[in-house]
RNA sequence: GGCCCCGUAGCUCAAUUUGGCAGAGCAGUAGACUCUUAAUCUAUUGGUUGAAGGUUCGAGUCCUUCCGGGGUCACCA
């Protein structure tokens, strides 16, 4: 290792011994590998300039092959000694794999029917002096891959250089993401930008991570969700926001869990959850449309993204799961269902928390058809409104499951300013009785809230998990660049 | 956080079962080679076996602790 980068720094010095500067300021590129291999034929014995990084190397006495890597591909590039002259030929003989380069030459087909350019001179554009994982391949397969997932988090940079279905999952994570802000704009929505740093966190389930503000002596918390602060412009005047953004959850990351994440929320002054579950499947649709996706695989199961959503309620899954009418047990008879089935519950487990653990266990994993689930109970959903013609202990919610997972998660939001306090406070009880996620007793919220909200629409949508059902990626750690891993210090 | 698995050359991996000289391919280096494509041929460099202790005549291998990763369960989205 210390050897390999001596020998690229002995290069380099020879380099500018020749009079070259292994780092110049700028290349005229004119065009990408991909637009050549494409239009062959119009660009037959043209000149062109390309350039790259230098991703497999074929030296030979007096004429040699690589290949250029650009930004969504690589060309064959021939250099002759006869064409290029002396001083050229032993320039090219001082590069490495790795090194990034500028070619221009004229385009051909090599003896092999591979489309190559011919150059007519090569600029040296960065030289590089740490090695790059092996990679070879042949029809596609690979030989000694770069495949330690620890390597290639912590490194990304060479997972993108030696991996390139990596950058079509980004490529893809990035036209999903677009592909909803165009939809969004188009509707009418407008993008805007709410407070990280907050004094109290609220909208969500879940542990904040926690800062300091010097200025203002103050603690402040990462937001856990954009929830209360866009209803507040809701609340202002607004009728149609979204944000789209990263929220931070101090809690446990796996496969589906990164600590920062990035989350969708819109709201829609005016509509209910009926008018959303029908907006949302028609946004999804949309994102599968833009990536030419008809289909996503869920283990052994295709599922039809075109088909229409399902749609059915919270209990009647939860029943027709259980063979029981759940929703007339008390706490106790829920209590011993979890314990007849093996279900692990915390000691102060309220009743929704034992609704949370049983649908988890028997109806989630079962939802692989895109499902709404619908109408939850109101004591797991503090900002959720009644459901109107119910017996007040359900609320108007759905979640919307593709694949097994969870992907969206709606309101009617409730605007009743006078319900909404004493769902806060029943929040701030169990707080008090050590319920480390319920939520927080936001008094401004609130206050803003008996100025009068619209009635309103809210959707929230992690976008990673999105990204993982739509590109097929089984870890969230795959559809995020840099996800987070504990810090080495060695590095 | 609990449990299970893993960590050996720049990369991919052997050697761990049964303790006995730390190896291979690729990459690198030197040389040959004017249509190669996992280029080829010849020669060759490269190791604190994740870290620290312990057992042993002897540890990559056994034991303990720690570090890092993966999987899974718990929690969550």
């Amino acid at each position: 290792m210390k050897q390999i980068i001596e020998f690229r720094k002995k290069k380099l010095k020879e380099l500018r011994d020749m009079g070259i500067n292994p780092y110049p300021y700028k290349f005229d590129v004119s065009h990408v590998s991909q637009n050549i291999l494409k239009n062959f034929k119009l660009l037959k014995g043209e000149s062109v300039s390309v350039a790259g990084r230098i991703v497999s190397l074929r030296k030979m006495g007096k004429a040699s092959f690589f290949h250029v890597q650009d930004q969504d591909g690589k060309i064959q590039i021939y250099i002759k000694k006869d064409n290029v002259g002396e001083e050229q030929y032993a320039l090219f003989k001082l590069l490495d794999m790795g090194d990034i380069v500028g070619i221009s030459g004229k385009v051909f087909k090599t003896k092999t029917e591979e489309i190559s350019i011919a150059t007519d001179e090569v600029t040296l554009l960065s030289k590089s002096i740490q090695p790059l994982p092996g990679s070879k391949e042949k029809d596609g397969e690979k030989y000694s891959a770069f495949a330690n997932k620890e390597h290639r988090y912590r490194h990304r940079y060479l997972d993108l250089v030696v991996n390139p279905e990596v950058r079509e999952v980004f490529i893809k994570r990035s036209k999903i993401i677009s592909s909803i802000r165009n939809f969004l704009d188009s509707h009418g929505y407008v993008e805007v930008e709410t407070p990280v740093l907050q004094p109290l966190y609220g909208g969500a389930f879940a542990q904040p991570f926690k800062t300091r503000h010097y200025a203002l002596d103050q603690d402040l918390y990462l937001r856990i969700a954009d929830e209360l602060y866009l209803k507040r412009l809701i609340i202002g005047g607004f009728t149609r926001v979204y944000e789209l953004s990263k929220v931070f959850r101090n809690e446990g990351m796996d496969r589906n869990h990164n600590p920062e994440f990035t989350m969708l929320e819109f709201y829609t002054a005016y509509v209910d959850y009926f008018y959303l579950m029908d907006f949302v499947e028609s946004l999804i649709k949309h994102c599968a449309e833009v990536l030419g996706i008809k289909t996503l695989s869920a283990g052994d199961e295709e599922i039809d993204i075109f088909q229409p959503f399902q749609k059915a309620s919270y209990f009647e899954l939860l029943e027709k799961a259980a063979g029981l009418d759940i929703s007339t047990f008390d706490e106790t008879q829920l209590k011993e269902l979890c314990k007849e089935h093996n279900i692990a519950l915390e000691e102060n487990a309220h009743k929704g928390r034992m609704y949370d653990v049983l649908m988890r266990e028997f109806v989630e994993p079962e939802l692989i058809a895109p499902t709404f689930v619908m109408d939850y109970p109101k004591v797991i959903s503090p900002l959720a409104k009644i459901k109107r013609n119910g017996d007040g202990s359900i609320v108007e919610r759905f979640e919307l499951f593709m694949g097994g997972n969870e992907i969206a998660n709606a309101f009617t939001e409730l605007n009743d300013p006078v319900d909404q306090r004493i769902r806060m406070e029943e929040q701030s009880e169990l707080r008090k009785s050590g319920d480390l996620e319920a939520q927080t007793l936001d008094e401004d919220f609130l206050k803003a809230m008996e100025t009068g909200m619209p009635p309103t629409g809210g959707v929230g949508i992690g976008i990673d998990r999105l990204v993982m059902l739509l590109t097929g990626q089984r870890s969230i750690k795959d559809v995020i660049f840099f996800p987070a891993l504990r810090s080495q210090p060695d590095d």
